[in-house]
Order: C-alpha cells, then structure tokens, then sequence
DNA sequence: TACTAACACGAAAACGTTTATGTTGAGGAT
DNA sequence: ATCCTCAACATAAACGTTTTCGTGTTAGTA
C-alpha cells in the first residue's frame, strides 16, 4: 500500500526544494527545464496529484456546492440534483448532499455542518418543517457571512439570495383551462393544505383558471389533502378522501392533481368507480416523473423542467462564486412549465 | 457581512495566543478557569465554529463518503443513497456524490476528483460501460493507495474490497417458482444482456427454478433487451419486442421481469391485446419502485431494499475507515431480496 | 575590473487547526 | 537562599499547497 505522494516527498527525492516541485509542476519559466522535466516524470512515475483539502485551505475555496433537499427519493429532486451535477461537473465543482427529512433541526445541522468550510454556496429547497415554523435564521445567518444561497422550488420570499422557482401559477392555469377546453364541465382540484407554497399556488392558479372563464369555484370541488403524515396507510387515506369527492359529486368530469401520486391515485379510484378515461373523466397532474409515462393511460402533467432548474440554479450560484462581485443583487429566475399532452386528457 | 471568525482572532482579541484559544474551548485543563471562561464566551457570542478544511488537513480525514453511481434520477439508487446518507449521518459524516452516467470515462474522473483528499472511502456501483470494458485500474489503484472501497450491486468480483450485493439469482428463483405454484405453464423472462450481471444472474435464476420443477427453459421464452441505447424512442422498440414475444408465443401465462419498467411495458402490452391481468397473465417484477406500488394493475415484484443496501454499505465503510486495522480481509454481505404480492399475481 | 541582469533555485509565510514542547513566575519544601 | 513543582500560558511544528521575496551563480556590458 503506497501513501499518496506529497510535494514534500517529491522534493526529498530530488534533492530540491518543495518550491521548486510546485513550481515545476505548475511550468513555472523560473525552473530550468531540466529540472522541470525530471520533477515532472517523477511526479508522473508516482502519480503525484495536489492534495484537494491543501488546496482548499489555501484558496479559501473548496469548489464544492452544498445542496440540501428534503429527500432524495423523488424524482423532482432528484432531476434538480442531476441538473446541478452537470454543470457543476463541467465547471470543475463537486456536489455534496445534505438531506432534512422534511425537518427543521435536520435542515440547521446539516447547514451548520457544510457552513464550516465544507462548501462554497448552497444550492437549497426548504424542508416542510421549515416553511411551517417560518424560522429562517439559518439562512440569514449563513448569508451573512458571506456564503451565497440558491433556493429553488420551495423558497421563502423574505430571504435575499437567489431563486429559482416554477411558475406553479401558470403552469396550473394552463393545465386547467385545457380541461376546460376539452369540455370538462365540472372540475375538481386535489391540492395540497394552504402552508405548502406550490401546493397555494396551483390552488390559485385553478381557481383563476375558471374565473378567467366565467365559472364559478366551488369549495366542495376542491379538496386539500393534508400530507403531513406520511404513515403507511397514507395511500389509503388519500384514496378514500378521493372516493369521498367523487361520491359527493358524481358530476365530476375533469380533476387537476398538484401532483403525481394524487393523480394517480385519482385515476385509480376512477377506474374502481367505472369511469373511463379520458372519455368520462380527464385528468391533469403536476411534475413529469416515471409515473405520469408509465401510467395506464398515461398521464397528461404539467412538467416542471426539475434538471432546467438545476442547470439554472448551479449557474446562478456558480455566477456568485466566481465573480466576487460584491453586488448585494440577487434574481429570481421562473422556469417555464410545460403541458404534456398524453392519454389522460382527450 | 462579517467573515467567519478564527482562532487567530479571538486570540488577537483577548490577547492571548492561539493555542490557549483552543485548547480553552476543547476544555483543556491546561487553561485556567477564568480564561476557559472568557475565550467561550468571545467565541459563543462570534459563533466560532472550527474549520472543516482545516481540521481535515490536520487530521489526514475528511470524514466525508464519496458516492460513484452511474444515475441519480432512479428509484434503487436513490433509495440506496438514503441509506448510506442516514448512517453517515447518524456518524458525523458527509456524503459527496459523483455521477458516471455509465460512462467509464466519467467515472474514472469522477473518481480521481475524489481520491485527492476529499474523501476518505468510496461506496460505489459501475457504470455499464466499465463492466462492458473490464477496465477496472481505476478500482485498484485508489485500493492500492490506502482508500477502502465499497461496492453495491453492480460489482466486479476481481477486485479485493468490501460488496454488498442482492441474492439476484435466489430472488428471481423465488419470483419464477411463484408463477409456477400459481399455475403458469408458459413462463417467458424479460430480461437484458448477458454483459449486465445483475441481468445474468437473474435470467439463470429462472432456469433454475424451471429446471427444479422439471420445465425445460424455452429459448424463445427468453427476452433479452439490448438497453445500451437509452433512445427517445426506447420505449416503443422495447414495446414492439415484447409484443413479438407475445405474438410467436400467444400461451404465455406467466412473465417475470428483470426490471419494473419491463414489467410494466409488459402489462402495457398485453392490455393492448386484451388479456386480463392476474386472470390470463401473471407478472412479476423486479426493484420494488413508485411504479410498481402505483401501477394498475399494481405490480407483484421482487424487493430489493435498495435503502438496506446503503445502510450496510456505509457501516462496512464506516467501519474499516474508523478501525484502522490493517487487516486487508474483506466481506460480502448478501441483502437478502423478499416477494411483495401485490395484484399482478394470482 | 566592476557592475548589472538574467537565471535557477531556496526560504518562508500563509491558509486554520491541534498538540508536543518549551517558558515563566509563584509558592512550598529543605 | 536554593531547589523543585506546578499552574498557566506561549512557541513551534505539522498537515500540503502556492507564492512572494530573497540569494547565489553566471554571463554580459561598459
């Protein structure tokens, strides 16, 4: 087991000085090129790489981006991860990932872990927990002292730093008023409770959706979910909130889900109530994963671009990093949603 | 915006020198009370905090996991990741992930990147081209330098370091033997090439549990998808198969799939041709993901507790990095696959 | 001959820690 | 008065780099 080689070594073995290996290595003219070429086939012969966290301290940079993410196992956030990866690749940074569990204290201590010299910047969308108990310091405390933030998706408006958000608005407003231009009369929403910004937003955006049309939003036909227990029946739970609407309202001919699981779900108490789809019933979800493809039928969403929005926050981070601007400016940078048409919707 | 504080200048501040600041605040009792007393408050109230880099560099460890897995946007690996993340986690350690992409190239960057002192071991699964390639330096080198490794699933039996594997062969047996108690006659196996071991092994699990019941495996029964090309259109070639599968052998009753999107492009497929599922066709796959739980019919499937997998491997690592035995003896732990019955099965 | 410039290299500082090894002064023992 | 001990702190080295600032040698110039 041969150690890693060290310039320190390099430099023994030589019979030079630990400034002239560095500089060699690095085609300083002030090396004969003598000395260069033997200090480099040396180096090569053991396979010399400069020590990363040597490095780092002598920066005072570590090109590394932290991301913390409520989880992992999802693929919104994970097609944001994979975004990230890439240019962060490509620009010569790694990636090293903190996850909150949806937890506040989770969310600080991996913060407070990376905030330590680990990290560069962050690249961040906060926990449910967070959201719920608006406690933001780690955040202000983070940015100042001097570590730029990127939020993304699930942001909080108050904190000054960059943003990279969809247009959950918009994207619902689309998504509903193609219900209402194939014919949907009556047209449920299977939402998130209010504290869930997104979950606000497409509310909204549904409810405009049919305002801009003249019709008229009626609270029964809008049902939010609360998700807050993420229990093993959970499913079950959702499944027969669902069954409930429909019951309530046989008339229902067109739901729009705030995500892919509650439009799955949807399609599935459909089918257990005989409806066909998409002829007696379309439905729309949010967020492009595996399941909206691979649904049976398919699922009409709105798609929500997660890799564009990684691609999008590492840049604006990796922006900050390089250019030690000392602008205090900050954007808020809004991904366009796509409809997807597919076999759920006619 | 005030920088991150220092020993030096807490030092500077109460005019002492930097090694009583930090011995006072490692509660030396080399420091008297007093001091003790007043570098703590100085630092409590600057929130001093050490510097990872810092201490990384003095100590010759990070006690950071570097993670090499060749797609992040995918159920199992994701689901492994959690794994490794909540024991590295639980013992004060940072998880830093490099994607391959399958890409033999990338991974070896990717590696490189790492082995440089910003890690202390590796927990990895090879990308498809390295299999394809039997280039394996990459993997003995970092080995050879003093750096553990920890393969998971997708692993290479050459190289001398710790794997976690899945009993793949036991599994798909276990998956195979159900369809033939539940009264298949005409199980066909989809499958992938050879060169995918994990593919390999599960397509002799299936020969051997027909063997066992004294069924002769069909050549024609076998499937197996080329899935090198990742195309747009993949889906469909991959639909068009299996449909031709179905249409040279219409007795087919019974499918096992060596992945959940073959299971569930299976069941697409033969929807199309109308037969009933469990009634006329049984399915079975294998990783237990979002598709399987969620598809419709819901999909019987061979559970590979991907999360298991990464909790065992971050304790392997863990453990050879925190007992710096130098004992060179390595272990292969089997996580031990289970059958979830869901509706694809009689 | 004396001065200068170029060349090729070394010494040292710095990044932020921890820790082994001094150093100083006070107090007690002889 | 001398020696020893101990408390309480400082100094310095080390981790592995990069880079600034010397410094000695050689060669060229006036």
């Amino acid at each position: 087991m041969k150690k890693k080689v060290t310039l320190k070594q390099i430099a023994r073995e030589l019979d030079v000085s630990i400034a002239t290996v560095s500089k060699a290595l690095r085609d300083s003219k002030e090396i004969s090129e003598d000395t260069r070429d033997k200090v480099k086939a040396f180096a090569k012969l053991y396979h010399y790489r400069p020590n990363n966290i040597a490095l780092s301290l002598k920066n005072r940079k570590t090109k590394t981006i932290g991301i913390i993410i409520p989880e992992i196992v999802h693929h919104f956030f994970s097609k944001v991860i994979k975004g990230i990866e890439e240019v962060a690749n490509k620009k010569g940074y790694n990636v090293i990932i903190g996850l909150s569990n949806e937890s506040f204290d989770k969310e600080v201590i991996n913060m407070e872990m990376l905030a330590n010299g680990s990290i560069d910047g962050f690249i961040l969308s906060i926990s449910k927990e967070t959201m719920l108990q608006q406690d933001y310091h780690h955040f202000n405390e983070t940015i100042s002292q001097g570590m730029p933030i990127v939020m993304f998706d699930r942001i909080v408006n108050e904190i000054h730093c960059d943003k990279v958000i969809v247009d959950d608005l918009k994207g619902a407003k689309k998504a509903v008023i193609k219900l209402i231009e194939n014919q949907c009369k009556h047209i449920a929403i299977i939402t998130t409770k209010d504290y869930v910004n997104v979950g606000r937003l497409r509310t909204q955006g549904y409810i405009e959706a049919l305002n801009d049309y003249d019709i008229e939003s009626q609270s029964d036909l809008i049902l939010k979910v609360d998700d807050k227990l993420m229990s093993e029946d959970y499913i079950d739970i959702l499944e027969q909130e669902i069954m409930d609407l429909f019951h309530k309202n046989p008339e229902i001919d067109g739901v729009f889900a705030v995500n892919e699981l509650y439009a799955i779900t949807t399609m599935k108490v459909a089918r257990k109530l005989g409806k066909q789809i998409p002829e007696q019933l379309q439905v729309i979800g949010f967020t492009d994963g595996v399941l909206s493809r691979h649904a049976m039928p398919s699922l009409t969403t709105v798609s929500q671009h997660g890799k564009k929005i990684g691609i999008v926050a590492a840049e604006l981070l990796i922006e900050k990093l390089e250019n030690e601007v000392e602008d205090e400016q900050v954007s808020t940078v809004v991904i366009e949603t796509e409809l997807i048409e597919r076999e759920s919707t006619k």
